[in-house]
DNA sequence: GGGGAGCGTTCACGAATCCGAAACAGAGTG
DNA sequence: CACTCTGTTTCGGATTCGTGAACGCTCCCC
């Protein structure tokens, strides 16, 4: 696995957009910033920045520094746009409203993700039934548990990752 | 406390010497590095670099990164407003009972909180019985338990926080 | 010092609510 | 058909919160 596989590098702010997507699914990220453009403020600690004109070799230290200090957490999780959830080498695949719920778990980095919210993400406009939520939860729970990946429900408020 | 207590800012390579004297002792450190020179090769996750020339806008947003980056290391005790009780990484959920009645007893910042301001930051109005609060700290105590919080009682005064 | 009264801690119980999981059925795909 | 993905129903279990009651302890007053 080299270092540009594991950092997506991007323009700012011109992809904006994507730096979200990545960011929603775990992805590490370095920034390349015009000149004449605020830094972008830090949004979590997957991602770094780099003022142009830069030279290979600093960019190149952004990117190792990165990854360096992505390690300690040892086992990330990161959801690709393929629906894969890795972890480490490991990884399962995930069907897209599994892939969608995770998404949003891990958009929120940690904290609480409301039952609405959750529905929202897969069913804009509101879900088919009370209950299926609760189903898919169930299934995903199921899928990533041999990643070692736990979804916490915190009663009456929603859920939450928690890496095990 | 301005950025610029908290972080250390030196040149590099000129002051390598100072560089390991600060991490020796955990600082967080900002390294200006000269034109031409490799950029340093991560140490720790207390450090950061920038090449010259620089702005000043940069710089600041360099620390501030730092800062944000070294902030979540710390083991304070923090509930926050979806009730979830965190210290260091871990946490526990509260109901919202016991999230109100820890929420004044964070307020409190350690001091002694009365029964009766307890009893009107969850009943507004008065308890519904004279022993709801007691059961409701005994709850609270159990749960925060595993974080390695604990409430002191002091007679006829009230209680108190003691992370232990 | 003895006996209450008051306070603090803990347990057990019931009602209401919320959530989890199994079972089943339909749609889509190869 | 075999399989997966998705939605629905239904039942059982878990949580939360208030209540009642038992038990110790401390302080006060006679």
């Amino acid at each position: 696995m080299s270092a540009e596989a594991a950092v997506s590098i991007l323009r700012w702010p011109q992809e904006e957009g994507r730096r979200s997507l990545l960011a929603a699914g775990g992805r590490l990220r370095l920034l390349l910033v015009e000149p004449a453009t605020p830094a972008p403020a830090a949004i979590d600690s997957q991602e770094d920045w780099v003022r142009l004109p830069a030279s290979e070799e600093d960019v190149e230290a952004r990117v190792l520094g990165l990854i360096h200090r992505s390690r300690p957490t040892e086992a990330r999780i990161v959801l690709d746009d393929c629906g894969l959830l890795h972890r480490g080498d490991d990884w399962v695949a995930l069907p897209e409203t599994e892939a969608a719920l995770m998404a949003a778990l891990l958009a929120a980095a940690g904290s609480v993700v409301g039952r609405n919210v959750l529905v929202e993400a897969v069913w804009p406009g509101g879900s088919p039934n009370r209950n299926v939520l609760d189903v898919h939860m169930v299934r995903l729970r199921r899928r990533i548990a041999e990643l070692g990946v736990e979804i916490r429900t915190v009663r009456s408020r929603g859920y939450a990752l928690s890496p095990h």
